[in-house]
DNA sequence: TATGGGGCTTCCCGTGACAGGAAGGTCAAG
DNA sequence: CTTGACCTTCCTGTCACGGGAAGCCCCATA
């Protein structure tokens, strides 16, 4: 199989397939004329990164997540820590993130809007505010 | 002033106000020697612009803010503008994360995380989940 | 057999918003 | 006069790719 019926088997652009090959994260092998040739385990892998990576995952904890898939003698544990401390830097990106939508929440809501030139965002961004 | 008190007075690393000199977006003028000479007019405008980084405003944004801000014929709707299109990125991302965080946790509760090769985290993920 | 239009390859540059670090000029104190 | 803390520019790296050029390769049709 090639690379872009690949592509569209795991729901990825051909050119994310071949930067994953290019860091050694999924590497099919060639045909003789250089084409990459997808094998079903190779269609996996790509399908298992890219759910891990719409899960936010990076592409470190992919590979290591892959690399854990692929032993059989893993330990659930290692798998979990992983997925713990993703966890956490979503729960602190999901905090920022409210805290700011707070914030912006309440100046959008105060200001008018209108054409005049009194304005409660710049002044709440203002130093002297 | 110089560069590393402009660097404490707006809480930017001076690496950052370079940067930002070097994008056009503050631009203080030199000394003689070449050093970056701080006003209080540029400290005003790198604080301001520190301020809604923080709020998640890309570059771009701080730059039309910053305009805005020392424009007196503006218009605050303008602003408002800015602000609500920012608006609806967070609230997008807080909903992509959400939705990660809800799958996660989901996955990391199912997983036992011992010693054992059995890992719903990793069955989840599997392309024939 | 020629040719045309895909599909495949590599290579290089650009993204956003800086951080790290090297090489070298400047300044005030001892 | 030297030391050390500043300051400067310049180059490279980050993360996970996207865009596009230049050049093979393959298959179908005339």
């Amino acid at each position: 199989m090639n690379i872009s019926e690949a592509a569209r088997h795991a729901g990825l652009p051909a050119k994310t397939i071949r930067y994953y090959g290019e860091i050694g994260l999924v590497t099919p092998p060639r045909d003789p004329n250089g084409y990459r040739t997808f094998r079903p385990r190779d269609l996996h892998a790509l399908t298992f990164v890219a759910r891990a990576r719409s899960l936010g995952f990076t592409i470190g904890e992919c590979r290591a997540l892959l690399h854990l898939y692929q032993d059989p003698t893993r330990a659930s544990a290692d798998v979990k820590e992983i997925a713990r401390s993703h966890l956490g830097r979503i729960d602190a990106k999901l905090a920022e993130l409210a805290a700011m939508r707070a914030t912006l929440t309440d100046l959008v809501d105060a200001c008018a809007g209108d054409q005049r030139p009194d304005c409660p965002i710049l002044k709440g961004l203002a130093p002297t505010a």
